[in-house]
DNA sequence: GAGTGGTCTAGACCACTGT
DNA sequence: CAGTGGTCTAGACCACTCC
């Protein structure tokens, strides 16, 4: 076993031992830990990469390197496609005072900030097959980022895809000084007379790219879940398909999946 | 900008570009590429670092650095869960020919090979409070690994908890050398008397433990999905846990959540 | 055995954080 | 300004893969 790993399972181990707690600051790299394992600081480094990959340990420049907290979780549900359709059709005073991700989190419009930036594209391969048209037939994309109104970073990006012919039939959905839109995405389509009938999420975890890294404010070494949602609705055609992108050590996706009796 | 960020960044577009197709090799680090980019080994290797970090790059040592292939999805619904339910009470010659991994993946029983191993345990805190025992009643926890017959890594561990009194009811579920039990935990509960309600099922994904990483053959870097499902009985109670730990990079989860009519 | 990546050293200098 | 982590160098030797 090299000597970066030795390091790397005996750090570990003091730290689940409980001789730093969570939040708690490590001894300096140099002098003191190269001089505790009798290392050089490239060495000592790497064993460090290893605890930063775990998720074990945050390098902070200039301040130290730190035992990680375990993160406050965002729980997103997918009870929330229904309440949604339930209040599809509610008055807009009913909509405008909680939106689904609220209902999952529990937390009040105030507490969040959204941004949204609309754009209208040419659908790439992968989203006309989806749509089932031609690649290139024109789509709306609306671009969302929601924060905690204490935090920086936002906790999700979002890309959501409309045909665009079809948002026009509607002017008011194609302008974003409007979001959030109380009643969200089943409202706006309810106002063009699409009822959805199905919900289907596809899900994958994999290592940030650069962008998503910077764009949610997250470390080297953590992991995002990619979630696609796709939206079809009572006709049979696809009509919304969104991207969200949400940092996996603080997500938690619920499914429940109910059963007919026997 | 840093060095190491530079070429890491020059090292992705140039990929990008298609320089260099998937499943081909890099220049070797030493000299060609050190010398390309004027640097030393170790600034060099922390580029390679980043992008073996995005999943870009596969290291392998003593062959050399490789564009990553695209992985192969092992696609994982929630419509496995009423499958299961409507086969359990089916006779045991229909039940044997397939289960719901295969009927996920399209493969045949040949393809996958399992292993399970049972003990009693004693439930911790965490799993009492779902089962709503007290901690320390016993359990029987299950733990099995599926992979492909050619790959000597499993793709997934599973760890199902049923309660032990519950389970005892029919000595032969306490049997391992029954596994794979044709039709699944469903039937094991039918034949037990139980029916389910509903399925939950939550979902994190998180850089995987070394103990992860080497159980499942995962480099570092990638993550897994944490997936933990809850298993609830038409009389209401928790009558299974069970925790999956999936390979991120090669998992894609599929929930579809029907809607109710206006 | 040739080629390739993996580990490690000793030390210099830069950049960030907090006092 | 002191303390801390971040970057970088030049080179030695080890371990794995494949011919």
């Amino acid at each position: 076993m090299a000597k970066y790993e030795k390091i790397a399972d005996d750090l570990r181990a003091r730290i689940r031992a409980g001789e730093w707690g969570p939040g708690d600051r490590l001894p300096a790299e140099t002098p003191d830990l190269t001089g505790q394992y009798q290392t050089s600081l490239p060495t000592l480094r790497q064993a460090l990469a290893v605890l930063v990959a775990e998720g074990v340990v945050d390098k902070m420049h200039g301040r130290g390197n730190f035992v990680r907290k375990p993160r406050k979780l965002v729980v997103r549900t997918n009870e929330r496609h229904q309440w949604e359709k339930d209040r599809a059709r509610q008055p807009e005073e009913t909509r405008r005072q909680t939106g689904a991700t609220e209902h999952d989190t529990g937390l009040t419009v105030l507490d969040l900030v959204f941004k949204a930036e609309f754009r209208r594209i040419e659908a790439p391969e992968s989203l006309a097959g989806l749509f089932a048209v031609p690649a290139g037939t024109g789509l709306l994309e609306r671009t969302y980022r929601t924060r905690y109104r204490e935090e920086r970073e936002p906790f999700n990006v979002a890309r959501s895809y409309l045909l665009y012919d079809m948002a026009e039939a509607s002017p008011e959905l194609l302008d974003p000084s409007r979001e959030p839109w109380p009643g969200g995405t089943q409202n706006q389509l309810f106002t063009i007379g699409i009822e959805l009938d199905r919900v289907e999420e596809r899900i994958t975890a994999r290592p940030p790219t650069i962008e998503e890294a910077d764009e949610l404010g997250l470390k080297a070494g953590v992991s995002v879940i990619a979630l696609r949602k796709i939206s079809h609705s009572t006709d049979g055609r696809v009509v919304e398909v969104s991207d969200v992108v949400l940092p996996g050590d603080r997500t938690e996706l619920v499914f429940t999946t109910p059963l007919s009796r026997w």
